[in-house]
DNA sequence: CTATCATTCAATCATTTCATTGAATGACGA
DNA sequence: TCGTCATTCAATGAAATGATTGAATGATAG
């Protein structure tokens, strides 16, 4: 059968590959897998999704070959497969950011902070780093933080925003940055050191995207 | 709603165009528009599919924003939307080739000539076509060819290898070339003028990803 | 060897997707 | 204005997918 129509065959494989793609959640988890390895449990938990449904959709993912099994002691640590899955979440991504008004719409009506919302690039940021000119945050929470961030950036869940800008200089500016060029967290740090009376903007992407480009990454001390 | 909850909101509009990646036939359907544009009975009529069929995953598709639709005539020509649905195709398609041994499987099961399935790549056939080394076909059906091929590309549709080889320089090196990467047309070809004695190897990929790298496209004259 | 416990499986029901048929739409061209 | 015809819609049934529950698995750690 694969033999006699190798074309259908094949259009079946991809189709296997984009369908895995195509669901929320399996999304969701696997913008969480590029922070980081995780175990079913600690995955479930960082969705708030019951563990049963989230090993379901590990399994899903896996014979699609987007993510990988590895036993740790009594868990198993899943992670992305390799880099290209990133490369086809971002692909997919650029397909729905130029044609879906309705991303556009959403990130719009959710900050009203219209003006200015012009991210950061990694080229700007880094020269913006080497002059000393900025403080750089990383909203996430502290475990994945700890797994790899960026350079000189300091974590500030995004919880502890107020406690921590009243501490800070409020004449300095702040990049805020964390899962990914859509990850919400950096908009709502953004939006409230604003409400705060800081200046601050967002790196264009997050974590993963500065490590793929091969960007230097910092581990924790 | 999409504004309480903007980040499942998102994952929600990346998964719609992701879905509908994620089926064979409309994957096919992506493959041909990326030749050309289409009317949806031009587009049944290559894929050999009910019309209402076709139609029906094309409004998908436009949903998704993945094609355009436009007015010619009493025809409606269907297109891609632009060229990020060519990259995410790709990327989709990269993920597959990297794990899913069945994608390897299936092509090695079909072609036996395992050895020298190399395949040239774009910068080696220009180099190859400047100095006058290869011969250089297309072995799409004409009306895709007439559409834009290869600078010095001859047009030799898959059911005329035969006959256009008994007139061909059996000495001559022929690469062949046709819709995309695994496009089965050009690995067919290979084999069969292997088989009656010449020299063959396919080109890479196809015609849309030589556009889509900026290199410079014949139209039929 | 055995108890533990993270993970997976199995079974269910609700929902969605898919192919197919034939009828309805609606823009073009005269 | 009207007929034509490419395209879409609507309705059907079959098949696949998704969430949830609780039980089964099976590797580890003691």
């Amino acid at each position: 059968m694969s033999i006699r129509n190798p074309k259908q065959a094949l259009y079946k494989q991809f189709a296997i590959v984009a369908k895995a793609l195509g669901h929320p959640l399996r999304l969701e988890m696997i913008e969480h897998l590029a922070q980081g390895a995780r175990s079913v449990e600690a995955l479930a938990a960082k969705l708030g999704q019951p563990i049963a449904n989230v090993s379901q959709h590990l399994q899903a993912l896996r014979r699609a070959g987007i993510v990988s099994a590895e036993r740790d002691g009594k868990f198993i640590r899943y992670a992305l497969a390799d880099e290209s899955v990133l490369s086809a979440f971002a692909a997919v991504r650029a397909v729905a950011e130029r044609r879906l008004a309705e991303v556009d719409r959403i990130v719009r009506g959710y900050f009203d902070a219209r003006d200015d919302m012009r991210p950061v690039g990694r080229d700007e940021l880094q020269a913006l780093m080497r002059d000393g000119l900025v403080t750089l945050i990383d909203v996430r929470p502290p475990d994945e933080f700890a797994l790899g961030h960026l350079p000189g950036a300091i974590n500030v869940p995004l919880g502890k925003i107020e406690v921590w800008s009243r501490g800070a200089d409020a004449g300095r500016e702040v990049v805020a940055y964390c899962r990914g060029p859509w990850c919400v967290m950096s908009f709502e740090a953004v939006a409230a050191l604003r409400s705060l009376g800081h200046s601050a903007r967002r790196l264009e992407d997050g974590m993963p995207e500065w490590k793929a480009a091969g960007l230097p990454v910092e581990m924790a001390a």
